[in-house]
DNA sequence: CGCGTTTGCCAACATTCGTTGACCAACGCT
DNA sequence: AGCGTTGGTCAACGAATGTTGGCAAACGCG
């Protein structure tokens, strides 16, 4: 303990002469939680993948479930809506969705994962509450509403993730970009700002609230 | 082989002594798979669960892809949208996807393993592509949209049903069911049934087809 | 009643997994 | 140069998994 670091529990600002190695772990266990999932994506595929023994895996992260969370940090970079017209918010939602989506694995290999582990799971909540919920919050009417209609623009965000990057379905991969933006545009319009549709018209009539 | 069985290839007439014992085993294995995913769903718990022996899921099944295939055997039970006014499919879809769901844990047992698994992932595509797009066929206006349309359909289907059972947000769960099909009606009715939107007015103008 | 078939359990197998600790080599400060 | 620190490999561990074969009891036809 006498070269580079700082304070424990700070963040390191010189480099080590591991981070290379440490960034090829990350990057191979990306891959691989992408496309096998959190079990089958092995420590010791990852390790190979990375050219390094699977022990410096567990030195470096710990454990499995550490190296999980290292590899899933996951900012959505959401854009801020509330300097764009109303009308458009649809659109830019969906388009900054596939960009961030076909740039980033990682979302994929989060999704994988979110559909067999708790932990997983709990994760994209966590990422979907935190930086979905506050942009329907900046566009939605009444506040009341915002976990509601977040809820519906995920779960059409998800659904086309899912459908496209995770179980690929070849007329859901197909489609192009600017064509998912002007289908899901209107929808996720609709989610975010239209008047609560009340329920259709069975017995009781138009009364809300769950 | 001198009591109960017919030819083989024949679906088998009379009953077996074990017959229980399969049922018990189907049942447990749709639970665990639905609940843990494909690899941490073990033939163990499994047989725990139907309080039998390992062995004999094997014996029965032959391997624990075999148990997988059998335990998701799904049939979607679309209803025949032909019969309804245009107007109401939407709501109608949507009510008839969140009934299947509720009853029969085996979708969300599907939708887990197809997250992980080439196989489970292959297995919900042949189901959607045999049973959604014939019913887009119904309803769809120009027969070479189907494909595009079922596709968004299936996105937000089964988005929503990632959402609300796999994933299990809260905002998703504590919606009710009647409200769910107020929101995703339109939506569904839109992908099916609406004029193709044309691309956004980026460079090139309202000129589509991929 | 015999006797082959079915149903079931038990014990074991080979494999694979995450994880650990001992050991060696290169580095970099003093 | 000397020496503690760091980066990396090797071999092994215990546990868990899918799967197999043998053996005992229950069954049901002749």
């Amino acid at each position: 303990m006498y070269t580079n670091d700082s304070e424990p529990g700070e963040t390191r600002t010189t480099a080590r002469r591991s981070d290379s190695t440490r960034a090829a772990i990350l990057r191979a266990a990306r891959e691989r939680f992408a496309s096998d999932g959190y079990e089958r994506a092995t420590i010791r595929a990852i390790a190979r993948d990375a050219k390094i023994d699977p022990s410096m895996v567990m030195r470096y992260y710990g454990t499995k479930e550490g190296l999980f969370a290292a590899a899933v940090a996951i900012d959505l970079e959401m854009p801020d809506l509330s300097a764009l017209p109303r009308q458009e918010v649809g659109q830019a939602l969906a388009r900054h969705f596939l960009a961030m989506w076909e740039e980033n694995e990682v979302l994929t290999a989060l999704l994988r994962v979110a559909a067999t582990s708790r932990a997983g799971a709990e994760r994209t909540q966590d990422i979907f509450r935190d930086q979905v919920l506050p942009v329907a919050r900046q566009v939605c009417p009444d506040p009341e509403q915002v976990p509601e209609r977040a809820a519906l623009v995920s779960s059409q965000l998800l659904g086309l993730a899912l459908t496209r990057y995770v179980l690929r379905f070849p007329s859901a991969a197909d489609l192009a970009r600017e064509e998912i933006v002007a289908w899901l545009g209107p929808t996720l319009q609709r989610y975010l700002t239209a008047p609560h549709p009340g329920l259709p018209d069975h017995p009781g009539g138009p009364s809300r609230r769950r």
